[in-house]
Parts: structure tokens; C-alpha cells; sequence
DNA sequence: ACGCTTGTTGCCATG
DNA sequence: TCATGGCAACAAGCG
């Protein structure tokens, strides 16, 4: 007989399947409320940095969600309010012994969830909380690095490599595992613990793009499993070769389903497993067991990185003089730089919520080092708003690499704006579908439109500078006044010692001289 | 200690 | 089509 009467909080990890707090909540329990507590001051607040296409796919997960735990006599309350006063009133009315959630490793999330479990205490409730976000519990990988975070994924690869395989994922739970427990639900449940609409976040569904990617755990199952059945594709998947800029994803796009946790990186890791076993297949950082490990690498280092999501006071990241530009930073948010490739990603971003990898390498290098000059974090917050997959740890990480801020440094390396998008769409498709307004330049100027003859021009019925913006920079030269700027950051921080993520040797005498470098090495052997 | 290698995903010219 | 080197030259890890 359960003697327990259990709340499960949803937070990340909307889903039943590998959910071991889920389980431990049912365990014993004679009454189980799941619950998700959302905060409608804050979705319509300043603060809040979530778009609206986000918004649905959250919301479409929580639906997806309480129709499972219908399915199991149980049901979800949404609860409007703040997590930390809204749980205690609710243990209160509800005489909770057991409150169980998926731990969190974001700072907010921490410090929310100290706060939670401190008037848990008081209360006298018992608090249990599980690893199921990442692979491994990440602070167990920081230490068995030694106390550090891995800064790159070499040095982490090899401390995952003496952490064995990551646990299997846990089954949802059954109706068997839920003999004699039950949510109780009143007449008025709809009414006050529904899940909200669009409208009622003081959203509008008519600002959202099209639905390409519902929300949920059943449709995260449903796309990995139509994935893994591509058995060669899965084996010879190579991140780097697959194509920024197709009309349809050349990724899997199960990244918003594991930034929600709809789908568990774990099941998704043995799930790989099982279709590579026996044949030959890709590997780390390039395959998709890599795609994974990339995913823990930045959850690891975020964790455990003070300021990550700063430069200030983040002791892994360059300190780099940014310049402000808004006017720079406006165009780029709104897709009028006047380079058809970056204005086509973030047309798409803002529409589909979703980008490939490479399309948010180039837009990054654009924005910061390679010609906008603009901080990374300024990039970040946008990213923030309208990617689906929005993921704390995965966002500041990747901005600080391709900014060379952290973990990347080879600075020289600049893509164009031009040339890049060309490789893999020599037709310009792409800046067509996205970017109608140039939709019947030729392939020839399509990537460059200001150089096409104003002949050209009009037969387009597009006048640059007119119909659509002239360059918002001159790449080529911005390219090198930049690379110069980055030289100068760098070398002043190897100078100060500032900045660098490590601490070497002593002070900052280093190489002054090229000279001696080239002098023939005069050690003996022996 | 210091030199050497490596680094998921650049670009361009050359062969 | 693909591989290579120059670009101007970095950080981190390893031995």
C-alpha cells in the first residue's frame, strides 16, 4: 500500500520514458501529481527571452505529456506562479511527504531549486532528484578530471572514456508500477491547471512560423525512430558533411526534443548504439554519438564555469574588446545585412526556430569576429529568442567558439559570407526560398546581388540598395581589420596573462623573439 | 622545461 | 573531384 503522497515536478524532462525521478514518485505512492509551474508574469515580461515559437513547443509538449499520464490515470497540473512559493502552498494543501524532480545543472535552475529545497526541509518533505538531462552526472565528470572542467573535448573524451557507457535508459512507467496510485482530480481541473493557450502567455499563435516541429516526447520518439531507420545514413552521419543551407533539415532536428528533455540523450546514445553494433560507423566529434558528446562537453563546462554566459568574469572566455554598433546588431537580428546567405539563415531562424549547425557558424563568425565586430553575448540573446532548441549551456558555448572567445582560437579562419553558402547550394535555392525578394537573380549574382549589372537588376525586379540592402560591410576588408583586432586581444591578454583560461607558468615574459625560434635546436642527445 | 602535435566543420590558389 | 600549402600563427596537451 503506498503510504506517499508524491509530487513529481516537471521542469526539463518532459517526458515518462528514462525518467527516474518519475519513477521513484510513483514508488509507494498512494497519490502522484505531476506537476509544471510556469510563470505567466514572466512569459510576458521583458525579461523573458523566449519567442513565440518556442512558447508553442513547450506548450505542445505539456499537452503531449498530460494526455501520457491520462493514459495512466494520472494528469498534469500546470500551476501559474512562482516554483518556490507555489510548491510550498501545494504541499501544504495536498499533504506531500515526497517531492521528486530531474536534477538541473543551469545556475538559475540551482539557485531556484536550493530555495525549493530549503522550505522542503522546513516542511519536513523529502526531496529526491535524478540525473537524466545529460549522459553522466556532469559534476561526477568534472571530477574525475580533477576537479576542472575538461576545456576541450579531446581531454574530455578521455575522461568520459574511464566513466564507461552512460546508463541505460529507464522504461516509462506502466500501469502495474502505478497499482493503487492516482492523481485525484477535481471538476474544476481544466479550468485551473490546464495547459494554457498561446493567448493566455499574452502570445499569438499568428506570430508563430509554420508547425515543422510539434512539441512532445511522442513526436521526439516518433522522429529519432524515423531517423534510425536510415541504417547507413545513421553510420556514415559526418556533422562536418551535412549541408547548412538544405531546403529540408540534413540533420536529425532532435535537438529542441533534447533541450525540453522530450527526448532522453540516453536513450537516444543506446539507441545509436544498437543500429551501429556490428557495423563499421563514424565516430566521435564527427558522428552522432559525438553530436551527443558535444551536447555534454557544454553542459559539463557550464556547470561548473562561473559567468558562463558573460564575458566578464568568465575565467574560460577571451576577453575581447567588442565594439557597439546597434544599427549592426539590428540589421543582422532582422535579416537585412545585405549579404543574401546570413539574412536568408536568420530569416529562417526567426520563421522555423531551427538552423543548422553550420548556417549558426557562419551567422556567429559574421556577427562577431568576422565582420560586425558586435560581442557575442549580444548574438546569444538572440539566438535565446527564436531558436527552438534554445539550450543554455549548448548557446553561451558555441558563441564563445566561434567568436574564438573560447575553446576555438584559430581566428584567421573566417567564413564568408559569400563563398561558404555556395559550396552547398551553388543555385542559390536556398536564398530563394527564404528571401523571395531575390528570387529570380540569377545563380551568378544571387549570393553577391550588388555586383550583378543593374540590367540584371531590374530584369529581377530587385534594385540593391532599393528593393534590398546594399552590404552592410565590405566582408573583405572588415575580414582583415578584424583578424588584426583579434591579434591584438590576444596577444594583449598572453601579455596581462588575462583572459586565458588556464594558468601556465609564471609571469608574461613568453616569446619575444621569432629569432630564436629559428635558431637549430642545439640539445644534445644524451 | 620546451618542442611538437593536434584541433568536428575557412578561404583561396594550385595541381 | 579532391588534396595540399599559404594565410599568419593560436591554445592545450603530451612526452
Amino acid at each position: 500500500m503506498g503510504k506517499h503522497r508524491a509530487i513529481h515536478w516537471f521542469r526539463k524532462g518532459l517526458r515518462l520514458h528514462d525518467n527516474p525521478a518519475l519513477l521513484k514518485a510513483c514508488e509507494q505512492a498512494s497519490e502522484l501529481y505531476p506537476i509544471f509551474v510556469l510563470d505567466p508574469w514572466f512569459a510576458s515580461s521583458p525579461q523573458c527571452h523566449v519567442g513565440c515559437n518556442r512558447w508553442r513547443f513547450l506548450l505542445q509538449a505539456l499537452q503531449d505529456l498530460d494526455q501520457s499520464l491520462q493514459s495512466l490515470n494520472l494528469r498534469l497540473f500546470v500551476i501559474r506562479g512562482q516554483p518556490e512559493v507555489e510548491i510550498e502552498k501545494l504541499c501544504q494543501q495536498w499533504s506531500i511527504t515526497k517531492l521528486t524532480y530531474e536534477a538541473d545543472t543551469e545556475p538559475y535552475a540551482v539557485q531556484r531549486d536550493a530555495k525549493v529545497e530549503a522550505r522542503m526541509e522546513a516542511l519536513g518533505v523529502e526531496v529526491i532528484k535524478c540525473v537524466s538531462h545529460t549522459l553522466f552526472d556532469v559534476n561526477l565528470t568534472v571530477k574525475n578530471n580533477g576537479g576542472c572542467a575538461p576545456l576541450t573535448y579531446q581531454k574530455f573524451q578521455s575522461v568520459l572514456s574511464k566513466m564507461g557507457t552512460p546508463a541505460k535508459a529507464l522504461l516509462s512507467p506502466t500501469l502495474t508500477d502505478l497499482e493503487g496510485c492516482k492523481t485525484p482530480v477535481s471538476s474544476s481541473h481544466d479550468q485551473y491547471y490546464g495547459v494554457p493557450t498561446l493567448e493566455e502567455l499574452g502570445k499569438s499563435s499568428s506570430d508563430c512560423g509554420p508547425l515543422l516541429f510539434p512539441g512532445g516526447e511522442t513526436e521526439a520518439l516518433d522522429r529519432m525512430e524515423r531517423h534510425l531507420k536510415k541504417i547507413n545514413w545513421i553510420c556514415n552521419f559526418e556533422k562536418p558533411k551535412t549541408s547548412p543551407n538544405s531546403l529540408s533539415p540534413s540533420t536529425t532536428v532532435l535537438s529542441p526534443y533534447l533541450k525540453f528533455g522530450c527526448l532522453s540523450p540516453r536513450l537516444f546514445y543506446h539507441r545509436l548504439q544498437q543500429v551501429y553494433s556490428g557495423k563499421k560507423h563514424s565516430q566521435p566529434p564527427v558522428s552522432l554519438h559525438g553530436q551527443l558528446l558535444w551536447r555534454e562537453f557544454f553542459y559539463t563546462v557550464g556547470a561548473v564555469t562561473p559567468n558562463f554566459d558573460r564575458m566578464k568574469g568568465n575565467p574560460v572566455c577571451r576577453q575581447i574588446p567588442w565594439g557597439s554598433k546597434p544599427e549592426h546588431l539590428e540589421a543582422w537580428t532582422e535579416a537585412r545585412t545585405g549579404y543574401p546567405f546570413i539574412d536568408a539563415v536568420m530569416t529562417q531562424l526567426r520563421l522555423e526556430g531551427w538552423i543548422h549547425h553550420l548556417a549558426r557558424h557562419a551567422v556567429a563568425c559574421f556577427l562577431t569576429r568576422g565582420d560586425l565586430w558586435v560581442s557575442w553575448e549580444q548574438g546569444m540573446k538572440v539566438f535565446e529568442e527564436l531558436l527552438l532548441d534554445a539550450d543554455w549551456s549548448l548557446n553561451a558555448g558555441n558563441w564563445m567558439w566561434l567568436s574564438a572567445s573560447a575553446f576555438f582560437h584559430q581566428y584567421f579562419r573566417v567564413y564568408s559570407p559569400v563563398a561558404f553558402g555556395k559550396k552547398t547550394d551553388p543555385n542559390g535555392d536556398y536564398l530563394r526560398k527564404y528571401l523571395p525578394v531575390l528570387k529570380k537573380f540569377p545563380a551568378k549574382y544571387i549570393f553577391e546581388p550588388w555586383l550583378a549589372p543593374s540590367s540584371v537588376q531590374q530584369a529581377a525586379g530587385c534594385i540593391v540598395g532599393k528593393d534590398y540592402p546594399r552590404p552592410i560591410v565590405d566582408h573583405d576588408r572588415a575580414r582583415q581589420e578584424n583578424i588584426k583586432k583579434m591579434a591584438a586581444a590576444y596577444a594583449a591578454a598572453k601579455s596581462s596573462n588575462e583572459g586565458s583560461p588556464v594558468k601556465t607558468s609564471g609571469g608574461g615574459k613568453k616569446k619575444l623573439s621569432t629569432e630564436l625560434d629559428k635558431q637549430p635546436n642545439k640539445k644534445l642527445k644524451k
